[in-house]
DNA sequence: AATATCTACTTGCATGATGCAAGTTATCCT
DNA sequence: AGGATAACTTGCATCATGCAAGTAGATATT
C-alpha cells in the first residue's frame, strides 16, 4: 500500500529509516557479508533490528542470503542487481556529507571520487560481479583524524 | 553525537527517515512553500511530524523559514544552498525507484532525465537560484496511469 | 563423546517515535 | 466584530527501537 506513486516515496519505504542504507554500504563497498560483520561494523546496530532489516531487504529483492558452503553456520548475504543499482545514491549522499557535515572521511579524497564519478561507480559495480572481496572505503571511524 | 564518521551514516542522522526527504523533494521540484502545501503533498504526513522535521531541518541548516510578506500568517520555507545540494541524492533515488519499483512514474521520462543528469541538475538548480516557482516534475499520482 | 564456542538469530521489556484528533494562537477578510 | 485560514501544539494510543538475555544449530576442542 503506498502513500503516493511518486518514486522518491516508494523507495523511501523500502530503505527509508536509520540503518537500512548503512547495511547496503557495508555490502557494497567494505566486503562485508555476514551478520556479525554488520554488528560490528562500527554503528552500533541493535541485533533485532538488523535481523528486521535483512529479512526487510531481502524481501525487497536488494540482497540474498545463502549459507557459506564453507562454514554452514554463516550466512552469507550480497546484493542483487538491484541492490547494486543503489551505488549512485550511496555516492552521492557520501559526497553530499563529506562535504556539508564534519565528518571522518577527508574532503580531498570525496572530491576526487566526485570528479570520477563513473569510474568509481564502474569500479564498485565490477568488484561486486567479479565478488572482490577487497574493500573499497574504510571505515571513517571519528572526526578526529585527518587523512589526506 | 554521531555514532560513525562515516558521511553517509551522518547524512542518515539527519534525513534518514520516511519523511525529511519527502518534504525536501517538494520544495525542490514542486515548488511547495508552505505548511498547507507539505500537508497536502499526498503522503499523509501527520502535522506534528511535519512540524518537528521542518524544525530537524532548519536546525540542520537545510531549509529556512521567513514570513510571507504579503501574508504573515504565512512562513515560506526555502532550501539554502546545502540544501539544493541534495538534488543529485534526490535524483538517484528518483531513478531508481522508477526502474526497480512499480511506480506511478513514466520510466520513458525518467531515463530520458538519467541520460540528462548534468542538464537536469543544472535546471533544478537555476530555477532554485532565480527562486522560480514553477514545479519541475508532477505529482505522480499511483501506479494505475499507463506509461510509455 | 562430551563440552565449549561461535553464528545467527529470537524474546521480553522499557523507552522513544509516530499517527490521529482536537485545540490554540496569530493573522487575514468582510 | 465575526468567521475563516495558517501554522502549529497537545494528549493519547499504538508502533518501532534499543538493550540485555536467551535459544538453536554448526563447528572446534578435549
Amino acid at each position: 500500500m503506498h502513500r503516493s506513486g511518486c518514486p522518491v516515496s516508494i523507495s523511501l519505504e523500502i530503505f527509508g529509516d536509520r540503518w537500512s542504507l548503512l547495511i547496503i554500504r557495508d555490502l557494497m563497498v567494505r566486503g562485508y557479508r555476514t551478520f556479525r560483520e554488520f554488528q560490528k561494523s562500527g554503528e552500533g546496530i541493535a541485533t533485532n533490528i538488523l535481523a528486521s532489516r535483512l529479512k526487510k531487504l531481502q524481501a525487497a529483492g536488494i540482497i540474498t542470503a545463502e549459507p557459506d558452503p564453507g562454514d554452514r553456520r554463516r550466512l552469507n548475504y550480497r546484493l542483487t542487481e538491484k541492490g547494486i543499482d543503489l551505488a549512485p545514491v550511496l555516492l552521492e549522499l557520501l559526497i553530499w556529507g563529506a562535504r556539508h557535515e564534519d565528518t571522518g572521511a577527508p574532503c580531498s579524497v570525496i572530491e576526487e571520487m566526485a570528479k570520477n564519478r563513473e569510474a568509481v561507480l564502474a569500479e564498485v559495480r565490477r568488484r561486486w560481479r567479479e565478488r572482490d572481496p577487497r574493500p573499497f572505503l574504510p571505515r571513517f571511524e571519528s572526526t578526529e583524524d585527518g587523512r589526506g
